[in-house]
DNA sequence: ATGAAAGCGCTAACAT
DNA sequence: ATGTTAGCGCTTTCAT
């Protein structure tokens, strides 16, 4: 490594922090006074609390939250566990506005698509006591969480159901989304459609090749060679490709069924994107500046996020109100990729 | 909203949580027999460890981690205030992966590129006590964390400097990234290069600006109309554009200063992208799917990330150390874009 | 309107 | 090798 790296003058040492006490000898007051002033409580006095709130600056006091929480019993935070951070994800955004307007910090933590660190996470964020977790799972097997659920800990799943337990969850609608995938094909004459997607052990890649299946029998398309779920990684997506666009009858149109498919096909795809229409599940951003533009079933992230926090918070007030599934509708955008005729 | 929504049977009432007497009583030993099975004392007898071990899982029993830390009077916990966690981000990711190796927890929490927010954030990171903070800044002035500064809390800036107080930071190297920038542009023929960036009220636009303009003099370009910085919103994007593009003299190439400008650059120039010469300060992903594939100048997020982290536990573990700029180099990645000819 | 004291769940001296 | 006890910094009865 080859950093510059520049020097300065140094920094004062370590000094303890103030505490509520220092506060209260500053200001010549009882703890108390000073726990009020902190707390808003209007039974103060103008003369203290003018005091405290001076001894407080002059201090730069800032209370504990820990011990706050700790005394309180409440945490006022959800824990989003996610499976990226680093990628685009408008769910998390969602959620964050919707627990900010609710009164609540947000724990977000990355699961890295790792059953392991899901596990992880999650009970990292049950040791902090949050009030609330939602979860976008990514483990088969839940139930090292029936404690916690038994012992009334709100737990909301997002885009995928947990397993083993019994969780409200907030769900988009796969199988319509398909649907208005495969419609929007054929609409532009397509009569070959392949589908490449997510392994069948995952939920969502369950429901989505399962609707296309439908998709291809009501429509009385061909299924054979068409259909190639279980596809993950960017070998098997090329290989994948170049089965159902190559033999005697090739697909002249493709679905994608999730966002890692959709942009590795089109890595491997390059100057050939615009001769095979394609329709890729759930939007990303700049799917808007390709050429032509990507035509996608757009999930409602900020719906998703939003009603994530509502069964939260319902579930906060009322632990044995019945669990929810909430399905959330999904959006076709056409952008010219999936508006692209078959060769004739 | 159109939701469709399954209900199902409801959830056991809401249990106590159990706390370490809860399951000393279980296991029918001393509290500090359970804090030293817990934290993994080796001076516990193997017959009382194990029966302690079955009272915790009998019980579902979670160790509170408010109550360690503020015991233990440390959080074991980094802060991580960054511009936004829905967008790509890789610093962050860098950050978690380095924290999680030096035994940290991280909290992350985004700044919605809003200055009130980023104090908001920062505050509530100090209440919970943070062990340090990681800083995108957005504000000009830091000087509230003055106060938590001298009382010791490690605060390290990545991509630009705090303004008001002293801080470690670590910074990409942006005059050389320009340098590689316009070198390239310049190896390919173009004479008339042109620029779009940043306000130069932001650091990175004023150091981004200023090393084009240095480029421009120090090759005897033209700099009259190539230079258009204090650009940010999508209409001003589109005229300065239209700007450096057309008139008597057009540029026959151009640098955009971060990746929100060359966004919007690319997607004013729509058909047209494969015409003008581009080269895009910070890379993203999908960059490499664009036709022709635009060529970026790359920050070292990964480096910048485990830089940041290393920093913070220096001057936790001597806060007197001398305050540190590290500049980490860039890289440009050539992909087409900004290789291909001028005109005619 | 203000204060004294108990205790949230845990760890760490200090016994034994 | 195991138990007793005093707090960490705060909120909250309960007095005054």
């Amino acid at each position: 490594m080859t950093e510059r790296v520049a020097a300065s003058s140094g920094r004062s040492g370590r000094r303890k922090r103030p505490t509520m006490l220092d506060v209260a000898r500053e200001a010549g007051v009882a703890l108390r006074t000073v726990s009020r002033v902190v707390n808003e409580d209007p039974t103060v006095g103008a003369h203290l609390a003018s005091r405290v709130q001076a001894a407080i600056t002059a201090l730069g006091y800032a209370p504990d939250e820990r011990a706050q929480q700790l005394r309180r019993g409440t945490s006022g935070t959800v824990g989003a566990a996610v499976r990226n951070l680093a990628d685009a994800h408008p769910v998390l955004s969602a959620v964050d506005h919707a627990a900010r307007e609710a009164g609540l910090a947000v724990l977000a933590m990355s699961t890295e698509d790792d059953e392991h660190r899901e596990r992880e996470a999650v009970m990292s964020m049950c040791r902090r006591r949050v009030d609330g977790i939602v979860i976008e799972p990514i483990g088969t097997s839940h139930d090292y969480l029936s404690g916690e659920l038994a012992a009334g800990l709100p737990l909301v799943a997002v885009d995928r159901p947990t397993g083993g337990v019994e969780a409200d969850a907030v769900l988009s609608d796969n199988a319509a989304g398909i649907g208005m995938a495969y419609r929007q094909l054929a609409l532009h004459g397509h009569r070959r459609i392949g589908y490449i997607g997510d392994d069948e052990r995952i939920f969502t890649g369950r429901e989505r090749a399962a609707a296309f299946r439908a998709c291809v029998a009501a429509s009385g398309g061909p299924l054979d060679g068409m259909t190639h779920p279980g596809v993950f990684s960017p070998a098997r997506i090329s290989a994948a490709l170049t089965a159902v666009l190559t033999g005697p009858a090739p697909a002249t149109a493709l679905i994608t069924g999730n966002v890692e498919t959709t942009i590795e096909v089109l890595r491997h795809l390059g100057a050939d994107a615009g001769r095979v229409a394609l329709v890729g599940f759930d939007d990303f951003p700049l799917a808007d500046i390709l050429r032509p533009g990507l035509t996608v079933v757009a999930q409602n992230s900020a719906v998703i996020g939003r009603t994530a926090i509502d069964l939260l918070v319902a579930r906060s007030a009322d632990p044995a109100r019945p669990v929810q599934t909430v399905t959330v509708p999904v959006e076709l955008i056409p952008r010219g990729s999936g508006e692209l005729p078959p060769p004739d």
